[in-house]
DNA sequence: ATAGGCAGTACCCGAATGGGTAATAGAATA
DNA sequence: TATTCTATTACCCATTCGGGTACTGCCTAT
């Protein structure tokens, strides 16, 4: 078995020749290209087919959470890993959206880069601890259904709601009567603040009372 | 600095057994609880404080799902990992929802069950490599609004549906008919495979056709 | 025991919604 | 050029929805 062939994306010269010296013969990992920006990105993801990238995301002309998407397109099998100083919701998220498979940040030591590239390679989703804290709050933030006070009854109507179901399904599913899901979603709409069932079903989602 | 206290709940009497076994002196921990059930919830996270907790899912009466949740709320400093067989979408993300720090497999090894909790007691967010690959793909799956074949005008009304507009508020701010309004929710509503506007809702945002 | 919160039932009424069908004009495409 | 696609307007009609109000039990907590 060969080694994976990887190419890297970074545009300071000096981390990038650190990082060409980490990966040779050593590393497990053949390094087929190194560029200090995105201009050769047709060719080498057209010509020949890396088995793995590494990118930053700051680099002149194109950022890497745009070139990931380039790269995914033309190569869904690459497995794209980010390498970044940057830890906003916002890169972190548009990095995966666009099609990261891993994502770790600059202070990550030489021996865990070469751990995460390897990670990366056998199928894995490497991310620094970091990183995966973002992800794990990013779930937790919901405000839940506890916020705004729903009662369990109307937590399962504004599930069946949200899932679909008109007032009178909701009523043969719950086995109660018609007038009684509309006084339930009446009282719902009061304590989410919306006036009409489409807001409510954004509200809900969007605030995660109802699992997307 | 003393060992980090541990509480485990795990109903099958084998593998509790194991577990304590692999929890001694050697580990790094300090095993200050094991049950079979969550009975003794109140108890031990009213009496005491522990540090971590690692909570099967499928326990007698009570879920470790719903558990973790009432920890947090006892316990907000206690680190909580889920460990169970469950690797579905629906699990995973209620356990973090409800405030898990990690989330690791049965199938895990019990050295990598002793660094996953050790990276939990210093504040990291072990997973299992099959768990942190369906995150992120939680975020990719994105069908986006062309799959759906929507066109332009299609998407900016869905879009005004999502955020709470009336028909007639959408008419209004696209300055066209409400009868127009109507015939391009309808014909939405085909497009989306649904058939009222509740329903297109959940699906534009579950399908991240709008953004949530 | 008594007040309040919750689930359920019931009725009325007007507005909003969803489905069907049809026609026109401009843009894009074949 | 002919045809398809898109946006638009229009009408009809049945159903659903949303708001208002009122009453009955049940359970809990004061």
């Amino acid at each position: 078995m060969s080694k994976p062939n990887l190419v890297l994306f970074e545009d300071n010269e000096r981390l990038r020749q650190s990082l060409e010296l980490l990966l040779t013969d050593m590393s497990g990992f053949e390094l087929v290209g190194s560029y200090g920006d995105f201009t050769l990105l047709d060719e080498v993801f057209g010509k020949t087919s890396p088995n793995l990238a590494m990118l930053d995301i700051d680099m002149p002309g194109m950022t890497g959470i745009a070139a990931v998407k380039i790269i995914k397109e033309r190569c869904p099998l690459c497995r794209v890993m980010m390498f970044t100083v940057f830890d906003d919701d916002e890169r972190i998220f548009q990095s995966i959206c666009n099609g990261a498979d891993g994502y770790i940040l600059k202070n990550t030591s030489p021996l865990k880069i070469i751990k995460a590239l390897q990670e990366l390679s056998e199928g894995g989703t490497p991310m620094s601890p970091f990183i995966a804290q973002k992800i794990f709050q990013h779930f937790r933030q919901s405000s839940k259904a506890s916020d705004h006070n729903l009662t369990l009854r109307e937590q399962d109507i504004l599930k069946l709601l949200v899932n679909g179901h008109s007032y009178k399904m909701i009523a043969a599913d719950c086995h109660i009567t018609l007038d009684t899901v509309k006084k339930h979603l009446k009282n719902i709409y009061t304590k989410l603040h919306v006036n009409c069932g489409t807001e409510a079903v954004a509200k809900a989602l969007r605030d995660r009372i109802v699992p997307i």
